[in-house]
DNA sequence: ATAGTGGGTTGGATTTTCCAACCCACAGGA
DNA sequence: TCCTGTGGGTTGGAAAATCCAACCCACTAT
């Protein structure tokens, strides 16, 4: 049977083809369809399913901002806006393995400085590195 | 256009289903074909295809270990090794905005305890917050 | 009256994925 | 010798997901 973990179930809401290039957007502060959609590149039709489920997933809500005709935009719950950490990770990990050159889009952090993150241990302080994690299953 | 940045980059060549599971498990020290497809839940040509294509990409490399007949096992290269961290806060945040219950699975850090990572700027040492971050376009 | 905007939905073609079965080279046991 | 098992795949055909262009509807602005 294939292991049960939060990764796989993570996955199950966020893996999908589009969706998180479509939080991005979010993230980055473009809350609506059309613009996703242009920015992210996805088509209409599916982007539409995968905003269904991140609302039912509880990733996204929708808001509504007018009332004739209703429009609505999308936005991040606080589940969503914790996403921010994965997206940083896979953002400097694509800087530093895949993107060929400088890299074409930086964040800047509220310290003033180019933002570079590192993964810490948040019992003794230590940059986590792979050597020195390993996995234990719940009794 | 669509935007271009390390996202989508990054996923291009570990957004694809199964890709990032597969991963998991080499992290995790399973090395052989049969032991990923199971414990992944991937069907065998699809994992045979991902494979390939992470070999490809550079985040994997096949090792030989016998002789005859020739068998090979995956193992990480650097820039797969680098993964830990994405692997890592989507472990996280399935634990907290996915799973429901205790997590099914727990790394440990070398330093003892039961690991769990904070995302801090390499600048200022502050925890990375959403609202502390933005996006700028290099020049 | 016409054009544009926002947020979709629809139909049909194309691509991916799934699943079970098969393959091959070799090892071990009866 | 024959039979079984193992490791790492490949193959064929069915099912599901995705892509694309076109359409729709309610409204506003010109």
């Amino acid at each position: 049977m294939a292991r049960t973990c939060s990764i796989a179930n993570a996955l199950e809401v966020i893996g999908e083809r589009w969706s998180l290039l479509a939080l991005r957007e979010v993230l980055f502060g473009v809350r609506r369809f059309d613009q996703i959609a242009a920015n992210t590149g996805a088509s209409r039709d599916i982007l539409a399913v995968r905003l269904r489920k991140l609302v039912d997933a509880g990733v996204l809500e929708k808001q509504q901002y007018e009332a004739h005709p209703p429009r609505y935009e999308y936005v991040l719950t606080d589940a969503g806006r914790e996403l921010h950490k994965v997206l940083l990770m896979l953002l400097d990990w694509g800087d530093r393995h895949v993107t060929q050159g400088p890299p074409p889009l930086v964040w800047e952090h509220s310290c003033g400085s180019r933002l570079h993150a590192d993964v810490v241990c948040t019992s003794c302080g230590e940059p986590v590195r792979p050597e020195n994690l390993r996995p234990s299953t719940r009794p």
